[in-house]
DNA sequence: TTTTAGCACTCCGCCCGTGGGAGTGCTAAG
DNA sequence: CTTAGCACTCCCACGGGCGGAGTGCTAAAA
């Protein structure tokens, strides 16, 4: 793989994302002067070809990148452009500003992110297996009914409605509370239900009925592989790229987005690869959606204090690597810089 | 508008639902047994397209019902068909189950409903500001915060973050609390504001800072004009149907799905008719979403204790009216007979 | 040995004309 | 008022022809 074959390579490539048509050794020739001629182009594309790099749609027409192309795109060749300056400042001016709910700027900032890179953003916020546990609280509301109000680094966990004797005081209602903060104060929500059952046994025997509602809900939220919301904005844009022409393909992706699939995969990846922050792309049949082999997914986990949310952008294959990986890799320094506030100190 | 008018209107509407393309004469005397020949039928529609019940999409073609044609069969023809008794029985299984949160059932809820009518399905739960106040607490987090747990008749209505005084104690925040409660108890979640500015001038002027904060949260939370969550399924089954062959008509529809002007609509076209309840259709050009005039929306409020949620079918203009206003009909009956124990008696 | 020009060939996509089919409106008879 | 017959209209699917873009190959030039 000589120079000269790397910067053709790049050129079908970039011509590609461009044109969405299949590029000729002559576009080549012209619009990307490599010195040499058309002849020699198409001499050095068969080799290309050969390779496994580029491939005919039919037997007389230009080459377009093949997986292994964009992957090799991607891995050498393309040159990660920054995100422009004004969004940066509207990411940040989104997550200083006074907003009550991390959700609100969640929303957003998957909006900001579809219209910068064209494509489909996906934000998925904190897992709450992932969130350190705080305090919890039974609020009385009403004659025998409580409210159990969960709170984790990252704010309100999770709230369930719960059913007490109605003989029950304020006042045990609150001991119960600070019984079981203090047991689980500091630990993952992940880890909870293990040890709530030892406080179970020991100080808190008389009032089983609340505990074990108490646990059933903790148990659940901690459970939930899914975060509480995951903010998917762009599938028009992504609807008029010139691939979905046709529709059952069309039909195959919103199917796919649809069930919630996706969001399950984004946690998986991240939870493979655990330790290597960074942004991944999936090319192609490299992805997760199945059937559908015509997106490629760029991907990245962010911090939120000690938990992660999860960002990625789906495109058709054929979009501007440089542009997204760029978008999605600032993306994530400004989430990650940005969100600590919502984090409890 | 004699019988036989009526009858074949009926025919034109029920067959072009089935098969999607213009009908003739020739069709509807087979098919459609009314004992004239296709020529006498000829007349007829000659007459039923001078008075505007359907049309031609071109010279020598068949007729398809206009939106005036629609209209007439929804008003006076077609029949109601109630849901499937499986179905009854899974919704009844949702909502008695064993569940924590009302938003699990509601999203389930919303599935077997796109399923059973094979159109997109919105449920969206009841919205904050028609929500009865009931309780607000204080708990303290960490150092110098409290989070701000507001509960309304449906559960919990609110939370979020307070920043509190270092100095300020447990004790004084439950004080604030109690003080709070008792003021705003009963009332509905629209009314607090006004209500919390007298409350803060009398008892509690020495805590304006956190009052403020608190007044900001539930002013807020009144304010948002779209419930927490809209649950929207079935996109993919939408997109199945023959009218969007076409790209762009396709991409229309989409996008306006996608901003959520369409919930907003649910919530206006409700307040307007505040009274009625009951099925509302909106044929073709009648509904508000905008240019995309090949939809058709059934709609109905349905109750949640004192407050209203929304529940809604999209569809091609040519869909099943008399199943799918079935469906949604007995959607509400169910869910308002049986959502009832989300509200705290 | 590598590069280049020339050339014949291939294949797609488009245009266009044509024929069949479906359905209509009209007319005249029952 | 209904019906049969008929001429007419319009859509659409089919197929042939053609232009264009791009290739691979060969032979000459660097």
């Amino acid at each position: 793989m000589d120079e000269r074959k790397r910067r053709i390579l790049q050129a079908i490539v970039e011509d590609y994302v461009l044109t969405a048509e299949p590029v000729g050794s002559r576009t080549i020739a012209r619009k990307y002067g490599l010195g040499v001629s058309a002849a020699t182009i198409r001499n050095e594309m068969a080799d290309l070809e050969e390779m496994g790099y580029v491939e005919q749609p039919h037997a007389s027409a230009g080459r377009i990148p093949s997986d292994r192309g964009y992957r090799f795109y991607v891995d050498e060749l393309m040159e990660v452009k920054p995100l422009p300056p004004w969004v940066v400042e509207r990411v940040q001016e989104l997550c200083e500003g006074r907003v009550r709910a991390m959700e609100a700027v969640l929303q957003q900032v998957a909006r900001l992110l579809s219209e910068v890179t064209n494509s489909l953003a996906i934000l998925v916020g904190p897992q709450a297996g992932e969130m350190v546990f705080r305090s919890l609280d039974l609020v009385p509301v009403g004659p025998s009914r409580a409210l159990l109000v969960a709170v984790a680094d990252l704010g309100l966990l999770e709230s369930g409605m719960v059913e007490v004797p109605a003989d029950l005081t304020p006042a045990e209602l609150h001991y119960i509370s600070q019984v079981l903060t203090r047991g689980l104060r500091g630990l993952s929500v992940q880890a909870l239900s293990h040890t709530i059952l030892r406080e179970l046994q020991a100080e808190l025997a008389r009032y089983r009925q609340v505990l074990e509602q108490v646990l059933e809900i903790l148990v659940a939220s901690a459970r939930e592989q899914v975060p509480d919301r995951m903010y998917l904005v762009g599938l028009s844009t992504l609807l008029s790229q010139p691939e979905f022409h046709d529709r059952e393909r069309l039909r195959a992706v919103i199917s796919v987005l649809e069930q919630e699939v996706l969001a399950k995969y984004l946690l998986m990846v991240s939870t493979e690869r655990e330790q290597e922050a960074g942004v991944t792309v999936s090319i192609g049949r490299e992805n997760p959606l199945g059937e559908v082999r015509d997106l490629s997914l760029v991907f990245t986990p962010y911090r939120v204090g000690v938990s992660r949310g999860r960002l990625a952008v789906v495109g058709p294959k054929r979009m501007d690597y440089g542009r997204v990986v760029g978008a999605v890799a600032d993306f994530e320094r400004l989430l990650s810089d940005l969100l600590g506030r919502w984090a409890l100190v």
